[in-house]
RNA sequence: CGGGGAGUGGCUCAGCCUGGUAGAGCACCUGGUUCGGGACCAGGGGGUCGGAGGUUCAAAUCCUCUCUCCCCGACCA
């Protein structure tokens, strides 16, 4: 039986200066956590048996697809070498030396470790597939941590990696983390949607991540409401309208037009009385491109054209060139690759490079400009620009490309769907790819198939953040008196507030209420301290249990009353009933959840 | 890394501009009164004012450097 009067639950009456979200305002009120330096956070009782309950449903559908491994999270450089990731992580990666000078890293995600293993021991197909999982704690040295649990450096992920025969079977393995992962998110009472995704760094194709709508999330999702389309705004499309408007349909030549101090689109588009659709846009970037092992890294020109009235998406832009990283063009570099100024930029007259980050510019077109004709663009000279510049007849590209990202209240993609996307922002709690054979070639895993022929195990990746899975339930269920956790991942069912401790009948009878909760199978905590009861209220309200009976003065006539967190509505029941009635309330909750998005 | 902000008792902050006794509320300890929505009274403990250097008779306060934390932009669970 745990006593609120023994244990350490340091609530807070007022949340640290610090805190900006709710999440993390109230998982340090509530005694859940406390920091210890940038991204870097204590988990304490309560904190730490919420991740348990999390991380126990976790383990328990894991189990039903996979095998749980632990694998270590100091590494030597060499695993990291054979991947080409010991570079390729570049500052994200904690590194550290030992007594003899030998490099070691934390593990930020384990494909090469598990790749390791895989290759050392599995020799036949018949081994395969195999799923391997494991829970464990990540490092990543983040740029900036932030929002509480939402972004630190060091945090709990359950990972795995699947190794297959062939595409059909991590189709399979692909599928079955899907399902999983949708029955773990809903078993955590989260409202959630899967969306494609980019692959990022990680290199793959398929790739999925389930989101949790919330204005502290740092994602954007592009969905439908009709279809049920959602994507990662890194990865969305939709479709456009025609622009139709002032764009002459004539086949006017380009020609020069004075626009003094019209250094911007929408200046542009008030000169030439046309909308910032028919206007083309100039984003000038450098690129990376990574060396081949042993090569330096490499910067080259990139100019990026998408209509005025859109915004490109680096990730996207990225992915098109094949680059490593992005930054913006400094003014020098600008005058080397266009002989013009910001904000006069324009693509007539550039010289487009054969292959995308090769010797000279790297010109990349969003689709949308395809086919357009007598549009607007800087001149790559001060207080200039051209019209009746037509894509294709006055100026090449190395490559056409969607480069663009979505905006809400465009199209829905989806064939046939007249549906209009709605953007929103959400925050990533686990997400599925198929890495393919990046890790398994790279580190030479093989197995022999059928005929004895060598084969490559195809992998896949798929990762869940324990510690985003509480924090995103409590941005999903929380007012200005604290959170309310679904029964599953709570860190207790019920709390039993005695209203007055010094009366010796109602302590006994919280006792007795407290100890029958406890018999019938649901984690109590029975709140015995000295205090008055408003305290107590005010406490259980903050810290996260979804259900709270007092024991006060009605006790007398043998009712206590049984306060429901999330609507805040209590009943007066029967001091002999109330058992019965929490164990239903919370197998309904559970019914609730199990049915999922 | 770029830009913005903040470091004063456990928490929230005042004091700094205009140098001179370090303060309030909450929390904590003792005693008393209270006892269903963060009680009241009385007494009490606790602070190298982030750190280093400098100016000055005198620095929380002015100057220089530095560390840490938070927020906004590029990464990811």
């Amino acid at each position: 039986m745990q006593r609120w009067s023994k244990l350490f639950i340091p609530t807070l009456r007022e949340a640290p200066a610090d805190a900006e979200v709710a999440s993390h305002r109230f998982l340090v009120r509530s005694g859940y956590i406390r920091q210890l330096g940038a991204g870097i956070y204590s988990y304490l009782f309560l904190g730490q048996r919420a991740l348990n309950k999390i991380i126990g449903i976790v383990r328990e559908e894991m189990d039903q697809i996979g095998q749980e491994f632990f694998l270590p999270a100091l590494n030597p450089r060499e695993v990291w070498e054979q991947s080409g990731r010991w570079t390729g992580m570049g500052d994200n990666m904690f590194r550290l030396k030992d007594r003899k000078g030998a490099d070691l890293c934390l593990g930020m995600t384990h494909e090469e470790i598990m790749t390791s293993i895989a290759r050392n021991e599995l020799r036949s197909y018949k081994q395969l597939p195999q799923i391997w999982y494991q829970i464990q704690t990540k490092f990543r040295d983040e740029p900036r941590p932030k929002s509480g649990l939402l972004r630190v450096r060091q945090f709990t992920m359950k990972d795995s990696y699947s190794f297959d025969i062939d595409k059909a079977g991590l189709d399979k393995s692909f599928d079955l983390h899907d399902a999983v992962y949708r029955k773990i998110f809903s078993r955590c009472g989260l409202k959630f949607v899967a969306v494609e995704a980019d692959s990022g760094s990680m290199g793959g194709s398929q790739s999925q991540e389930f989101m949790v709508y919330t204005d502290a999330g740092e994602d954007l999702i592009a969905s439908c409401p009709v279809c049920g389309y959602a994507a990662n705004l890194e990865k969305g499309t939709s479709l456009l309208e025609p622009v139709v408007e002032m764009e002459p349909t004539g086949d006017g030549t380009p020609e020069l037009v004075h626009t003094p101090g019209c250094g911007a689109i929408a200046d542009v588009a008030e000169f030439f009385k046309i909308s910032p659709a028919s206007d083309i846009k100039c984003v000038a970037y450098m690129a990376m491109k990574r060396g081949a092992a042993g090569k330096p890294d490499t910067w080259h020109g990139v100019a990026a054209f998408l209509r005025g009235d859109h915004q490109v998406n680096e990730t996207k832009l990225l992915g098109a060139v094949g680059g490593a990283d992005l930054r913006t063009m400094q003014a020098e570099e600008l005058a080397q690759y266009f002989n013009g100024p910001a904000g006069f930029l324009g693509p007539v007259g550039l010289k487009p490079n054969a292959k995308p980050l090769e010797d000279g510019l790297t010109v990349v077109v969003d689709t949308s400009l395809e086919g357009r004709k007598n549009l607007v663009a800087g001149a790559n000279q001060l207080d200039y620009h051209l019209h009746n510049v037509t894509p294709g007849r006055d100026f090449t590209w190395t490559l056409a490309a969607d480069i663009r990202s979505v905006n809400e209240g465009e199209n829905c993609p989806q064939p046939g769907c007249a549906g209009k996307l709605v953007v929103g922002k959400a925050v990533e709690i686990g997400h599925i790819f198929k890495l393919g054979y990046k890790y398994s070639e790279a580190m030479g895993a093989r197995v022999l198939d059928v005929n004895g022929k060598e084969i490559t195990p195809i992998m896949g990746s798929y990762g869940i953040g324990i510690e985003r899975i509480l924090t995103a339930a409590i941005e999903q269920s929380n007012d200005k008196n604290g959170f309310w956790l679904p029964a599953s991942i709570a860190p207790f069912t019920v709390v039993v507030s005695v209203t007055n401790i010094a009366d010796a009948a109602l302590a006994e009878a919280g006792k007795k209420l407290a100890e029958e909760l406890e018999a019938a199978g649901l984690d109590v905590l029975l709140d015995d301290r000295d205090e008055r009861a408003g305290v107590k209220f005010k406490d259980a309200d903050l810290v996260g249990i979804p259900y709270r009976i007092n024991v006060g003065k009605k006790a007398a006539d043998g009712l206590v009353e049984l306060v429901t967190r999330a609507t805040s509505s209590s009943v007066d029941v029967a001091l002999g009933a109330v058992v019965a009635l929490v164990k239903e309330r919370v197998a309904e909750d559970a019914l609730l959840t199990s049915v999922g998005a």
